[in-house]
DNA sequence: ATAATTATTATTGCATAATGATACTGTGCA
DNA sequence: TGCACAGTATCATTATGCAATAATAATTAT
């Protein structure tokens, strides 16, 4: 570089651009797209065919992807476990939350769930299921819209209010049944009632036939965290027995594993 | 480069070292390091400090790790989740595996998994817990030695020998507790045993009181790709009827999955 | 409270790692 | 057999990532 004051400044000099590439790489992969070819890798992270081959070689020897030699295709390996793994291995939530999570379980004998907001989206950081309910398409790592699910609503319920306002701002309304919430005035309602009772419920917002009861867990310094929730079937369970039967243990146990 | 005969070649001129870097740096994080500062992280990656600090902060802007403004340590983040998932939701193995696990786990009320090898370990991809069996160490991303869990003998007994040699050459033999096997010759006699019988068994072998009967799936070529495996406790079921009672279920199970 | 020490952040010149172009090789198909 | 396309290997170029270091902030010792 000679003449710096006519170069164009680096607008983050800190952020590698070859790290950034990679995981590019990396989340292109998903369920509609389990195999890619190189090219394909090229044309979906929009490289130069030539950075897609340094890059697929780079995660394959890091032992993140797989090449088919057959079908010349890439895929991602077992080892994209292990971050995850780490991670709610070294999450003192999750350590303290398991013994409530697991006494939840027994006590209902349905999906029990720990989540965490991220973004406008919650993810299902530990999950037991149970003999009733094992056939589910929500596995570890799943990630919902938190507007219309009862864990998204229960952290929202907790956040303060230009938080909220900034989130629902950013979410995409969506609806995935007729119960679905249409808009921020409906959810913030909706949030309001979660406030007053301790508690968030959901009837057939994202899933038919699904309910689910959920409540906030607290930090040391009294923010919201995560939540606890149960998802029930509305085939086995009315919505007055839902209301009447989950919410009070769903706080309990949200109540043991916060801080404070 | 001026010279290029004079210059020392890159080994591996396709690899692309900082992706390695970003990577060193993420699997710095685990139960014992779950939070570090910047200078830690440089000392246990051997970085330069400000070579640190760039991929803490790529990382950070990436959202793979997160930087408590207050302790100024680093800790990762619930994005972590994020591969795993897609590589769990775009297996057509797990996803093939999923009914099977699912009758298993309630014909067997116990811990079901489905597992697969990776270089001298079984990973645990996919578990359903059961209401006697949820306080468990082992979840999904857990790593366990092949050699001495049922799973990994029942794969390792469908590979080629020289496999099987070179696999436990690398093993390193531990006493997790006086059942567990103490050297490659006990193993090899076991895995006959398990090929002579279609399923492999294990107790007590890494914890005091649990057991386990696992049978290996295999893909449409006949080659050994999985295993799907219950674990049950001493304390309820005697040897006898563990292996009268798991192995047949096992093997249907790994038997329905197995393609071909 | 202050000084010393350590850690972190911001900045810079430069060497080389990463880039895109392209020649070469391999594969599939009409 | 020839062609089209994908993948691999190589090369000149340059922008990125590097280590050094100054400045700043936080922690520790006095």
């Amino acid at each position: 570089m000679k003449d710096k004051t006519a170069q164009p400044k680096r607008p983050d000099p800190l952020m590698v651009q070859s790290v950034a590439k990679a995981f590019k790489v990396l989340t292109v992969f998903d369920k509609r797209h389990a195999s890619l070819t190189m090219s394909q890798i090229a044309q979906f992270t929009d490289m130069d065919v030539s950075t897609a081959q340094r890059f697929t070689h780079t995660l394959t020897q890091l032992g993140y992807l797989r090449k088919d030699p057959v079908s010349r295709q890439f895929e991602l390996t077992i080892k994209t476990l292990d971050l995850a793994y780490h991670y709610t291995r070294s999450s003192r939530l999750v350590d303290r939350a398991m013994p409530a999570l697991q006494h939840l379980s027994k006590e209902t004998e349905e999906a029990v769930s720990l989540t965490i907001l991220d973004g406008t989206e919650i993810v299902f950081v530990t999950r037991y299921l149970s003999r009733q309910m094992l056939a589910t398409d929500v596995i570890t790592g799943s990630r919902l819209p938190a507007y219309c699910t009862s864990p998204g609503r229960a952290i929202l319920s907790r956040l303060p209010e230009t938080d909220v306002a900034n989130i629902l701002a950013d979410t995409e309304f969506k609806a995935y049944t007729p119960s679905t919430p249409s808009s921020p005035e409906v959810v913030v309602a909706l949030l309001n009632e979660a406030r007053d009772k301790g508690f968030a419920a959901a009837f057939e917002e994202i899933y038919h036939g699904d309910a689910s009861i959920a409540a906030p867990i607290t930090g040391p310094d009294g923010n919201v965290i995560a939540a606890v929730s149960v998802a029930v079937p509305l085939a086995r369970f009315s919505r007055e027995v839902i209301l009447d039967t989950f919410p009070k243990l769903v706080i309990a146990a949200a109540r043991s594993i916060s801080f404070g």
